[in-house]
DNA sequence: CAAGAGAATTGGTAAGACCAAAAGGAAATG
DNA sequence: CATTTCCTTTTGGTCTTACCAATTCTCTTG
């Protein structure tokens, strides 16, 4: 088991669409300019006219360009860093937004949650208990927990954006790796931390939401930071002493 | 011009792939499943491979499958209702999700933003007052304003979270079209509560900051109020009047 | 029973063909 | 001369066939 264990390789199409990208991101074809055929784009690029298909598909997914039938495909918008592979994040920058975004999704929740929700909500704090005594380590529920609150906004935006925020960290080997092994060290906490936000929801208290909220989230960081230095030491082990020390430092 | 102007029809492949879709909602296809064989559902939707791959494509684009050479394609994750086509958000609930959220970073920023990005911010804000002179209502250094907060965060997250928000206004027709009318309607107070804004973060006051964003976006929330009410009127206007009382009694 | 070789399955890509929509220009028309 | 109409060209949409490569299954073999 490698760091990426099931890498699937080959999808010339994905190779060919990161090409388009890069000529979308250097201003060649500005917003609205029509891309070249997809003839010419094919024997330009030494493909099939399959494989050019796919990529512009696989760019008309992600809303990079439009294609008009019988027309051409169109630039809509211009891609970011976020849009091309390999593009992570930290587990700390994940939380800090986190705890800024869900700690408001909470309090705006306080005002519009139903009470069906609020129930909903608690049921999903039973089952975080439960799934933390198996010690099999699913966060599962935790998930559903932090998005039921967020979808008592009732503010799909807002539900949107949170979701997005979770997806990531499956994106990012690195901050779910990270997220586990804080998971494994420190466990009993949060179902305070929990039960304290679902009390702050029910006494329809937005401060003392937010402030739950936060509060649990902020115990994540610190509980990221410990595991970071788990994680140093136990690589500062493995490999020479000479970069014991810094790992160590790192905070 | 109807509704939607340039709406681009045909495209199987999409048909399908919202049928792949509707059934790994549906459950028939759990986390973890393999999806039948390209040649198999080719087969049994009535459709060529080619069009098989590019629905399959589509899919893992989204990041609902994934595809393993000479295995088949796996479900990564079941899709929400924000992967299905059609999804669009009220303008109202993207200003109240930048409200809380882009509040957040301002108040963040004050405590992050270095000096230069500092003046760069300022510079925007002299350009939204010069393009807001010209009135032909290019709102591109708004954006580039709200970004730039966003960035000063240091955090990619916040930063990502923001520009998303962004993005969503040009997915939704109507959210563009209402805040097309509601700049034309109202273009000088956003200067003042721009440099409001600006001026909290060199004073490196985090309450100010949030303070102030959020009473630029409530403001925005307000014009939206304003063009819902004009647009309402207008469209009773061109229609029967059997319809009048009705769309100006909408909020 | 285990291990390895071969066959079957599955996705990856290419090439060619034909259809339908759109765009551009030429010809007919007022 | 301007406008409309129609036809040709371009372009995307889809299908079919074919072959390659990776994987998986199966059956033989030691």
């Amino acid at each position: 088991m490698s760091d990426t264990p099931d890498k699937t390789q080959d999808r010339l199409y994905q190779d060919l669409a990161r090409s388009l990208m890069e000529e979308l991101a250097s201003g060649r074809y500005p917003i609205g300019a029509r891309l070249p055929a997809e003839r010419e784009l094919a024997t330009s690029y030494n493909v099939s006219r399959p494989t050019v298909r796919e990529a512009i598909i696989a760019l008309e997914v992600q809303g990079l360009v439009e294609v008009k039938v019988g027309s051409g495909a169109y630039v809509r918008r211009l891609p970011g860093k976020e849009d091309l592979p390999g593009f992570n994040i930290t587990a700390f920058e994940l939380t800090e937004a986190r705890l800024l975004f869900e700690g408001e999704a909470a309090a705006l929740a306080a005002t519009q949650a139903s009470d069906e929700e609020l129930d909903g909500i608690e049921r999903l704090v039973e089952a975080i208990a439960r799934e933390n005594q198996q010690a099999d380590g699913a966060e599962k529920s935790d998930r559903e927990f932090h998005l039921a609150i967020a979808r008592a906004t009732r503010n799909t935006a807002i539900y949107n954006a949170i979701e997005h925020l979770w997806d990531l960290r499956a994106t990012s080997p690195e901050a779910a790796l990270l997220h586990e092994k804080a998971r494994s060290a420190n466990i009993k906490p949060v179902v305070d931390e929990h039960t304290a936000v679902l009390t702050a929801l029910r006494n329809r208290d937005p401060g003392a939401a937010r402030a739950a909220m936060r509060a649990h989230l902020a115990q994540v960081i610190d509980s990221l930071l410990f595991a970071t230095e788990e994680r140093a030491i136990e690589e500062a082990r493995r490999t020479a002493q000479a970069k014991r020390a810094r790992y160590q430092s790192a905070p």
